[in-house]
DNA sequence: ATGAAAGCGCTAACAG
DNA sequence: CTGTTAGCGCTTTCAT
């Protein structure tokens, strides 16, 4: 375990530190240094167990192979999953990742954004509060490559990969319309995301495509830090109340999740009384009572990609991967929608 | 966005590098730099965005402020939500996390933990696979300052933080038993974890302390990577076959999911025909048909005191924290066993 | 084919 | 109170 420096190999082998540092660094060859020398130093290294010191080597070359993921929150199961795939990508690209959560707080997202820059992260991956638009355009202009998951800013060319969300809540939608729900309420979070807006559009898009109109008293959006609080109400307003929905699309799976969890408290019997559907999935929603139907985002595509595109930015090798990538939901049909 | 650096903010203001390096790091008044220079440079610094490169630093420092966390797989909701809580904790003493899955591979966390080393972490937190004595052998030899969560060496004395597995499914099974259930089966998964191994002595005390003997028969462990296939004929066997459990302890949220899933597709009726609890906890327990009843760990008491120790360590202080700590898991009591 | 030397940006003795 | 200087460990130009 005793640590070893680039220029103890050099000393012991009776070189010089660049040719140690050539060789380890796969460029003996093009640099003619001989077999015979490059295998000395390939095996002392080895035999040493030699490693580099990656602060060094990344002041150095004023790059950190690392790069920075910046999320809401990493024990959100969905974020957890993205960072899972990001990893591994990573890793086949020889990069690290560090990360840090918002927690939905674009204070906290601008000081993360910077505080990764100070320890030279390569690039960075942010699933943005979308209240940040000073920063990432700041980003931008620096050239500094980053890709937006997730969450996007409309107004501001960049990569990214995200969701249809507006598609992927009509096709939830109509599929509440296909099995006979007329009354169909949305539960979504007050919040400024245009993932969230996308998705009330998609729904609101759905009824009027389908020639119903969109009934203002079927959409409530709950306080994002207190929906578990708020959703006993608005179950209640909606379901039980004068509305007598007899659907409801909620657009999160924490929604769905909290969403039915009332309505088990409230005796209210699903499908047969009110059908529940859910954007995004949980780990265990076929095990539910009933099992929930819901519109699965493919976060392993939505990881990779994320890596592919930001390596390539890294790299500059500019491969024109296209890099504005809207990935499609799928949906799952299980029991809680009926028929 | 334009990169300013110590040497421009000491030339702008006509000092030395030295000068502005202590007073940015708060001390200069230690070193009687006066109040006013000291102003001159912390409001220079704060409006040409000043931001020092963290490489340059920690290779001067040799510390890098970042502590490295190892666990088999950050999308297991478990490892993600420990993650949660140490990258909170780790902030709070200014640390930032770089994290890494082992996929619960002795090679990979070995090369992990190198690799770690190499990026120059302050610290390590390690769940790690039971299978690296020797690394982590290395690891206190050379003082470095690390602590195990969720698994550890009995053999090594290191700081750890774990959770009472053997005292959590001792109670797990002595609740079934309060239940009046008599066959009780016991599904894990086939591991030399410690933790798995301290379930079952846990299961099998609480058996024989209350007078029924240890049914080998009743006992069944799963290929780790080929539970879900495993699982059917697993709870065919004990549940439908000649040994009529009537309860289950599951010792992981992933089994007891998968055990129900099955029990589900046999048509087994939950808790009336076998009973089942689990060891460790789902967002959705609650909401499945039947809720689970399961022992609850605290994650975030392990990913907070991990962090703790782990500062305590780096920064040498010694503060005695007691550094090797067991939690208690908590049973929530649901409907999944019966009366 | 190999080595000397400068430099990445910052910190820290030490000397004034 | 301030500045000079010497590193931290590695990469890389430029001679040789």
């Amino acid at each position: 375990m005793k640590k070893i420096f680039l220029k103890d190999i050099a000393q012991a082998l009776n070189l010089s530190k660049t040719a140690v540092s050539l060789v380890l660094n796969n460029r003996g060859d093009e640099n003619k240094i001989s077999k015979d020398t490059q295998k000395r130093i390939l095996d002392f290294a080895k035999k040493n167990n030699y490693r580099p010191n990656q602060m060094a080597r990344g002041l150095s070359l004023g790059k950190s192979e690392t790069i920075g993921l910046i999320v809401p929150n990493i024990s959100d199961i969905f974020y957890a999953r993205i960072a899972h795939f990001i990893e591994i990508k990573a890793k086949e690209f020889g990069y690290n990742v560090v990360f840090s959560s918002s927690n939905e707080n674009a204070a906290i997202e601008k000081e993360l954004i910077y505080s990764m820059l100070n320890r030279q992260v390569d690039g960075l991956i942010i699933a943005s509060t979308q209240k940040n638009e000073e920063d990432i355009l700041k980003l931008k202009e620096a050239n500094f490559p980053f890709v937006l998951i997730d969450r996007y800013y409309p107004d501001i060319k960049t990569n990214y990969v995200i969701v249809d969300n507006f598609g992927g809540t009509k096709n939830m939608t109509e599929h509440l319309l296909g099995n006979r729900r007329r009354k169909i309420g949305f539960i979504s979070i007050k919040s400024q995301l245009d993932a969230l807006l996308q998705r009330r559009l998609g729904y609101e898009q759905a009824l009027t495509e389908n020639g119903f109109k969109v009934e203002p008293n079927y959409i409530n959006e709950l306080d994002p830090f207190d929906y578990q609080d708020e959703m006993k109400g608005a179950i209640k307003d909606m379901v039980q109340g004068s509305h007598k929905v007899d659907a409801v699309v909620f657009t999160t799976h924490y929604l769905a999740a909290s969403g039915l969890r009332e309505l088990k408290l409230l005796g209210i019997e699903v499908p047969s009384e009110v059908a529940i559907i859910s954007f995004d999935e949980l780990g265990a929603f076929d095990l539910v009572e009933p099992p929930i139907t819901a519109s699965k985002q493919p976060v392993d595509a939505m990881g990779n990609e994320a890596v592919e595109i930001l390596v390539n930015e890294i790299d500059k090798k500019n491969l024109k991967i296209e890099n504005e990538r809207v990935l499609q939901t799928k949906l799952l049909i299980r029991k809680s929608c009926g028929v």
